[in-house]
DNA sequence: CTAATGTTTATGGTATATCATGGGAATTTA
DNA sequence: TAAATTCCCATGATATACCATAAACATTAG
């Protein structure tokens, strides 16, 4: 099969006392071809965490690397927001990770998370907000394109 | 694959009182994996101190080298701020390095530093200024991009 | 189709290594 | 020689690595 590099699915894990939580498998057999870390930081948008592969802020790294940017001031002040902000997380030989109190706290995370798969990163919420975000996110969508159904009997 | 790094998250450290401040663990390892020491110097757009890897530095020269705007007054000037005011600075074995009078009064640090990652370089601030610095730049960023989502690798 | 078995994953507890930081000795500089 | 700087060691706090158990899953045998 080949390499995906796809964050699918919703997992539910608890989150123990000192922050630490397993990183669902999938996520980490994903995140395996490319290191041994993951990147979290605090989504801007939503309460809650959003998680990628190092990589992906690798590009954001090397635009304002070059000496045009260099010395500018506007230099992209969203991605300044988010090296910031970020911080590696190195998963341990059982596949879990601790978590800060920063990030925690900002998505109201005690102990149970809810991590969800979004395409190139993922996000992990708090169960009750993502129930409250995923019902949010169907309405919107059926609201935009009512002719979108999904096929009777699909549902879960 | 070229190995890249990142200077990212938050991290405060005491200044005591011969000036010595530990560079985050962190930070320390990537530096290590080019040498042994980093390069400081005063911000040219706010009252912080920057630092990168001397191996930045070099690239910016070589970039002007090569620069369309080889005779370019303004770059020019720039350069020999910052290659003018760039000094390297040793870390010793517990990690710490000693920064000057003259960095410390730019960025009004006294006892407490607080370590800003930007990607290929990172900032020293005294903590009321970057508390500040920090409610700013979410403000611009808000404000300029209200529906925003991360650039983590989406345009949703 | 069911039962048994082996494998991967999740989770809890504890020992260990690492880090930030303070004090002081040794060395250098003026 | 006085002052400042660099180096070395000690310590407490924190984070990480390690070990053990339990649960979920998949595979195979009967």
């Amino acid at each position: 099969m080949s390499k995906t590099f796809l964050f699918m699915d919703t997992v539910v894990n608890k989150v123990d006392s000192k922050g630490r939580v397993s990183l669902p498998s999938d996520y980490r057999s994903i995140v395996k071809e490319l290191s041994t870390e993951i990147v979290c930081y605090r989504s801007l948008t939503s309460p809650c965490i959003e998680g990628c592969p190092e990589e992906l802020l690798e590009k954001l790294a090397s635009d304002m690397e070059n000496s045009l940017d260099f010395f500018s001031q506007e230099q992209d002040d969203l991605t300044n927001l988010i090296f910031g902000d970020a911080k590696r997380f190195a998963f341990d030989s059982t596949g879990r990770i601790v978590l800060t109190e920063k990030l925690l706290k900002h998505a109201e995370i005690t102990d149970t998370a809810v991590f969800v798969g979004k395409g190139r990163k993922f996000q992990i919420w708090n169960p009750e907000n993502w129930a409250k975000e995923e019902a949010r996110i169907r309405a919107e969508v059926l609201k935009k394109r009512p002719s979108l159904k999904l096929p009777a009997g699909a549902q879960a």
